[in-house]
DNA sequence: GTCCAGGTGTTCC
DNA sequence: GGAACACATGGA
């Protein structure tokens, strides 16, 4: 695929999505919906891509993706402050993906208070219990599909948290219900616009303003939805309210009005620089209550 | 042992 | 309205 300036592992391990592992030769493999696919980054602005199953025009792939994005034509759309810049530089070409609203919609229920690592294990261990087998090439270990919202529905509060989801079992549960019922309808959202697609998310039970913005970001294309996890809300105080303390919500507000048509990309670079940044030498927390910096990038 | 993780819902003032 | 707390689990 020609893909342009695309920066394909912090695409795909940023946080977005959960179900990619990098091989030792440098390529990606997934599952996207019943395909199991393989991804490298060829150099030259182009991705080498493989299937298992018949990949037609690779239409759904480039979706995906987001390779038809234009990310320097977006990164012309936020503010010009020097450390969004930044953190923009630091990862060029870091796309937003377009994923399954359900998919999506499921993981980022089970994503509250985890490590992305340990959201990886659950949704690995959901798929290998509820999904359906997929076909993959000989010599690679079994695969499965994300599982169905009927599948979680009927398998049971307790058998979901069986797949060490804790207390979130009860709310991944009762949202499979709604969905397969058809309560709600996660392929619709994208036409609904972003206020009442918000709101519809966030009458599932676990569902609040984060998650439902993951979603709407991840999956339903509404790139100004802007979640504020606890690495944005500290990225958002250290880089725009050093001195001042203001609370979640009043950053909220400003987070909707500064950034832009597309905020949520903007957001994404913030988290990402701000989370791989801080895997640095330990022992940097617990610095004291003032908020001029913290310790990240204090040089 | 203690702290923290791509939060949310409930309770209390 | 907003602050405080509970909620499972596992790694640092």
């Amino acid at each position: 695929l020609d893909a342009g300036e695309y920066h394909l592992a912090a695409t795909l391990d940023s946080g977005q999505a959960f179900r990619w592992v990098r091989r030792a030769d440098g390529a990606w493999e997934g599952v996207i919906g019943r395909r199991w696919v393989e991804i490298s980054d060829i150099g030259g602005g182009r991705l080498e891509v493989g299937a298992q199953e018949d990949p037609g025009d690779w239409g759904w792939l480039r979706a995906y993706l987001g390779v038809d994005d234009d990310p320097v034509a977006i990164a012309r759309t936020f503010p010009p402050d020097p450390q969004l810049r930044e953190a923009v530089s630091a990862f060029p070409g870091l796309r937003v993906l377009r994923q399954d609203p359900w998919e999506c919609l499921a993981s980022f229920i089970l994503s509250s208070t985890k490590r992305i690592v340990q959201i990886r294990q659950v949704v690995g261990m959901l798929c290998e219990r509820f999904g359906e087998v997929v076909d993959v090439p000989s010599g690679h270990h079994p695969e499965h599909s994300f599982p169905k919202a009927a599948a979680l529905a009927s398998a049971g509060e307790d058998a979901l948290r069986g797949c060490r989801m804790g207390f979130r079992a009860r709310y991944l549960h009762a949202t499979a219900v709604r969905v397969a019922s058809g309560a709600l309808d996660p392929d619709r959202l994208s036409r609904l616009g972003l206020p009442l697609a918000r709101a519809e998310l966030m009458a599932c039970p676990g569902v609040g303003r984060k998650i439902a913005d993951c979603v709407l970001l991840f999956s339903c294309g509404y790139p100004a939805a802007f979640p504020v996890d606890v690495w944005v809300l500290r990225a958002l105080r250290e880089l725009y309210f050093p001195t001042r303390r203001p609370n979640p919500a009043r950053l909220l507000a400003f987070s909707e009005s500064h950034f832009g048509p597309y905020g949520g990309h903007a957001q994404q670079h913030l988290f990402h620089y701000f989370r791989t940044r801080s895997v640095r030498p330990a022992s940097v927390r617990r610095t004291g209550g003032v908020a001029s910096g913290g310790g990240f990038g204090a040089a």
